[in-house]
DNA sequence: CATACTGTTCAGCGTTGACTAAACACCCCA
DNA sequence: TGGGGTGTTTAGTCAACGCTGAACAGTATG
């Protein structure tokens, strides 16, 4: 009833799905997101698929990708049927964790080369410290920056419109 | 002839280019990446495609596009003939702009969406201004590492091989 | 037990994009 | 003024992927 044949959650729901097709992730899935940070009540397979008008197998397949980021969980009532979506708890700082797990293999990546590339290659050597060096401080800060999502000081929560 | 016939060196250059590839980015760019990272002189435009074995397009697309980033610099040297490539000065620092600066763009959306949306939408407002508060932490975070990168602090550079 | 509805899976289509090879414009040197 | 080099651009091929629609198995309800 509310995002419904609203112009601009339209307009945002379309932009998320461009977004999310820019980080090379399926446009749909981008839909649903900004479809579920509009709803105010857990949608319904069903009503994502009647939504956002597309096939039921594109609302399965992108459901369980979000559901495999951690930033959309999925309900499954006992006596109703039917499940039921909606964002997760932490959405955000979980993204964020999928990131630097991803990000922990590309490390591993460059210090074993680093220790079994021959000693001669100085300048090899000193330009994957490098690199290493930068994975490091990369993975420390965007750590310290989930931690801070996770435990926010109560007033940093900023509700001013512009 | 430091990495040419060097399978540890081949290796990791195949592997760069898995990376990039999962990045969303052609396999080529990095395994250009990966072979600049190894060696210790600049590389000529025909280099890259011999000890690639890529075609010249290739190399003409995927240089500019890594120039494009920051992460590569083009030497033309006005006496000698054909372009020589090396990694930029910060090379990971300038990537990190690139990235700020698409995430931006994408703040900008849930900004203004919010600013345009009915104040009825009471849980949308909330939701927005939390996606919104974590684009903020995000980019205050990237720049102080971008800073970080920049001016380090001359003992942080680890040499230690493992 | 049958029926209706659930979500998943799979073949097929359309599109996108990486990559190649050839044509191209440019420059330096003979 | 050619001629062999440069890097860029273009057409064309091929594989990968998003998406659909239908077939599928599972489950609750009549």
């Amino acid at each position: 009833m509310h995002t419904l044949h609203n112009p601009v959650a339209q307009q945002f729901i379309e932009q998320m799905g461009h977004i999310t097709q820019a980080d090379g992730l399926p446009r749909i899935a981008g839909q649903i997101l900004g479809l579920l940070l509009l709803e105010s009540e857990p949608l319904s397979f069903a009503q994502l698929a009647i939504r956002l008008k597309v096939s039921r197998g594109s609302v399965s397949t992108n459901t369980r990708l979000l559901e495999s980021l951690g930033v959309v969980t999925r309900s499954t009532p006992p006596n109703q049927r039917g499940d039921f979506f909606r964002l997760s708890e932490a959405p955000y700082s979980k993204l964020l964790t999928g990131i630097t797990e991803r990000m922990e293999t590309s490390k591993a990546v460059v210090e074993a080369t680093r220790a079994t590339l021959p000693q001669e290659m100085t300048a090899a050597h000193a330009r994957l410290a490098e690199l290493g060096h930068f994975y490091r401080c990369y993975l420390d800060s965007t750590r310290t920056l989930i931690q801070q999502l996770e435990h926010p000081r109560p007033e940093a929560t900023d509700e001013r419109s512009k």
